[in-house]
DNA sequence: ACAGTTGCGTAGAACGTTGCACAAACCTTT
DNA sequence: AAAGGTTTGTGCAACGTTCTACGCAACTGT
């Protein structure tokens, strides 16, 4: 009932073949050569204005659309593919926005992916994306170790965000994190803080300088701590909401526990103060809490979470850019430097007296 | 010195032109013909076991990977396009990473593009994947109007969630947002509130019963409200933050202000719960708020936010799933209905005395 | 009036696949 | 052993573009 070879031909309905509207047509309706068509879209020199103006009156009229595959066999696809890690976590969604906005004037059209956190479906996304002929790629926070990275770049212009070292055959555009995570330090210890914990996640094996940023809040952190002569304290629970939750719990049940807890995300903050509630603490005053990133929800006056901005959307912007750069033929490598800023909210205030 | 038809060879970087292994490549490898090797690829029938060893042998060698682009020309792209409408609405991420979920077992990638919130932009952004030759589109909540969505819908397999009605050319995956915003009613009336208002989004010009679902959730309030005897009274400043921001300001500063707010999205409650604190009005002693969606920050306990779930993960997947076989095939068009369940949490609360 | 230049338009060969139509080889049956 | 059937493998024409190479006409300046 189903496919039959066909035979008695089908449900009656007969999928209309519609067929698309190719460059032929338009050469056909205008009278002139497909390769003059194709001359106008994409404006290349040679092509009188009376030509321009025929071919364009006609592309009107029949609606037609370049084919993007049959585009990228030969010329560009004007596609720009973005890998994030994770969709919902808002900073990076704040840098896809920032990017799609970027793009949205010239020709080019950005799809993203949501690739996980798997280094194995990272390379697949990526991939794919490489398959689908895209002109440039945009990574976000990418496991990936330094040599893939470089031989990805190495055949498609690219730009990756958020990773420190630099890089031969890419851009990069990444936020000074050392110098963020130090501004949080330096922030907590003038309100007489010096049990500060810090919550972080998990390296993946990454190797200095080419490390995601989270290692480099951390080297921050542990580098302004040592800074004022005091004793860095880490725990590796993953930037998620019960990563955040589950460190606090265990360190605030600790003998000696924290005054104020610096989390290297802001998702993590945000099960930091869950903890904190859970253990009946009051926020400031039992327990400073500050994270990283600026997300939407910190700026809630509900949760109010002191933390780093590093403006997301003009961090996705200035990608955008060195990669159409790039794409038009610039090969030096380009590394953009976002300068971090403390964002003074609710959540820390001066130390009280020490717990125990 | 790299390909030398340039005459003066390039600017000494020499882009190496690595050419991508093609089909041909591997036909040559494993001493068979193209077609043989297109045959194991897309495992048609009539290939011997021997024939598809060898090839594969090859193709893993060579690091074959076919290429999308003049895959889409003649048969399929295994491309799925998904369109949301802004990425920074929590719920329609959440669909689409059910979406993204589902696809990732079979051969098909899915590729996000944020469209937008005009109506200009999301017809852009879906011709943009149409010209990328998308095998099938699902659209979350866009704003175009039926005839627009059925005749997409009758040239390219679509599902569309998010849309009451129906429709003949797709299928479409809706919450019965009507029952859902009867729940909230309840609730409240079961309470003891009897001025309850509610905060809605713009209808865009839709038609009954072709309508989106905030206009679905508005309906339903009304409904249930004239089933009390009560007075409907909604404000309409758009589903953010700010909008519900303005909107509660609005109403509590009225001789009588209502007991209860009831926002169409938990976006905008989160925008009322700051009003009531700028008020000084306490949560929920003197103001109840729900939203709906259950987005991830109303479960956090610094907010908790009594609001209506309709399990986005499910709905992205089922969307999926429906999409993959009207590619294989199916035409009659499905409509699935996704049943909502209220989850009461702390923003909610018996009505007291009544403030004037 | 002439060769030289410039500018406009066109033919046609790619690009990497798919899938139809067919040939060749191998089994069955009788 | 012949006829027929079934596999298995191949050649080749699409698919919708781009872009190089070239022809032609209309200008230049002498």
């Amino acid at each position: 009932m189903t496919d039959m070879t066909e035979v008695h031909s089908g449900t009656e309905h007969s999928a209309p073949p519609i067929r698309r509207v190719t460059i032929e047509d338009v050469a056909r309706d205008a009278n002139v050569s497909v390769s003059a068509v194709s001359k106008v879209i994409r404006d290349a020199s040679g092509v009188s204005p009376q030509m321009k103006r025929k071919v364009s009156t006609s592309i009107d009229r029949l609606g037609y659309r370049p084919h993007a595959g049959a585009r990228g066999m030969r010329g560009r696809s004007f596609t720009i593919g973005v890998v994030l890690v994770q969709m919902s976590a808002p900073f990076q969604v704040e840098l896809a926005t920032g990017i799609g906005t970027e793009l949205e004037q010239g020709p080019y059209q950005d799809v993203i992916v949501a690739a996980g956190l798997s280094r194995e479906r990272q390379r697949r996304s990526i991939e794919a994306l490489v398959d689908r002929q895209v002109d440039g790629l945009i990574l976000i926070g990418p496991a990936l170790d330094h040599a893939e990275l470089e031989s990805i770049g190495a055949r498609t212009p690219m730009v990756v965000i958020a990773r420190h070292g630099g890089a031969d055959h890419f851009d990069t555009v990444v936020d000074d994190d050392h110098q963020g995570a130090g501004l949080v330090v330096d922030h907590l210890v003038n309100l007489g803080h010096e049990r500060i914990m810090h919550i972080s996640h998990s390296s993946g094996g990454l190797q200095r300088p080419h490390v995601p940023s989270h290692i480099a809040r951390r080297d921050g952190y542990e580098a302004a701590m040592k800074r004022y002569g005091l004793t860095p304290d880490v725990l590796v629970p993953g930037f998620t909401e019960e990563g955040g939750h589950q460190a606090a719990l265990e360190a605030l049940d600790r003998r000696y526990a924290p005054t104020a807890i610096f989390a290297g995300a802001d998702i993590a903050a945000l099960g930091v103060l869950r903890a904190a509630e859970d253990r009946g603490l009051r926020i400031p005053d039992d327990l400073s809490v500050a994270g990283y990133d600026n997300i939407f929800t910190s700026r809630l006056q509900r949760v109010s979470l002191t933390t780093v901005d590093q403006s997301g959307a003009d961090t996705g912007a200035i990608a955008a850019r060195l990669l159409l750069d790039r794409i038009n033929g610039r090969t030096e490598a380009v590394h953009h430097v976002i300068v971090p800023r403390l964002i003074e909210r609710g959540t820390t205030a001066q130390a009280t007296a020490v717990r125990t």
